[in-house]
DNA sequence: TTAAATGCAAACTATTTGCACGTAA
DNA sequence: TTACGTGCAAATAGTTTGCATTTAA
């Protein structure tokens, strides 16, 4: 269901900057839409041709590259050196356990008494996001 | 003043790890002190070396580590592969203009409002940041 | 004096690029 | 048929590591 409601909006969205859906790019986003732990490229790659290969690691690369261009994924900087991809597009914000590194989706009514009324003068935020550390319900 | 109560409190805290001062570690730090742009590695190596080199390249990524592990340095995650360094140790939040890539430093008070009171089940967060992005004074 | 830090160069990792080949509209 | 996408390999960029030399305490 999920699922389908969103490959319905990527080919929509795919349809109007005229880019095709190859059975790489397919792969890459049906994987992200599948999981919920924001994987590296590399987990990504080795994820969608474990069974039979499908995609090189470039064509991964170049798959997120139009994937995030269309705003159907996106990038997810939590540690230095490491990117993640995520494909949930509703605006949320993340939670890290500096114990296990697990990542959690914090949905956005968790602060939903935050405003940007007290901004400094001149700045305009139109948006934001809120990373949260400390220890999931697995490490307490 | 400033910079003299934070190298007071950078000497205290290195001894304590019985960690030396060295000019290279005195002049990143120093360097970062008295910046407001979160500069990366290259930035911090061309203006501490401008005048006379002192440190090679080894050294600024280890002069970083070594303050980052004793609390004196913290880094910033912005952009994606762009790794940024920052002195002030006072909690605080960022704002990026997506105009000019601008960073600024947001108060902690500005969002005085936020409360950890609806994590889900379970997580227990103990710091937080905020990343904010919009259009800076300079760009509207 | 001496353990710790530097500097260089080589190694590594993540990502990007160029180009020949393949494929969908 | 033709522009677009893939895969490979080489290039690039950021960071780490090993080791001989230097230096702060």
């Amino acid at each position: 269901m999920e699922v389908n409601l969103n490959t319905i909006i990527a080919k929509q969205r795919m349809k109007e900057k005229k880019l095709r859906i190859t059975p790489q790019r397919h792969a890459v986003y049906a994987n992200l839409l599948s999981r919920q732990d924001h994987p590296t490229v590399d987990s990504i790659l080795a994820d969608i041709n474990s069974d039979l290969p499908i995609a090189s690691k470039a064509s991964v690369y170049s798959a997120l590259a139009v994937l995030r261009e269309v705003g159907l994924v996106r990038e997810v900087l939590l540690e230095e050196g490491v990117t993640r991809y995520d494909a949930k597009i509703e605006p949320h914000h993340h939670f890290v356990c500096h114990q296990c590194g697990s990542i959690d989706d914090l949905e956005w009514g968790v602060f939903s008494n935050l405003t940007m009324d007290n901004l400094p003068e001149g700045l305009h935020g139109n948006s934001y996001e809120i990373i949260v550390k400390g220890i999931c319900s697995c490490c307490s």
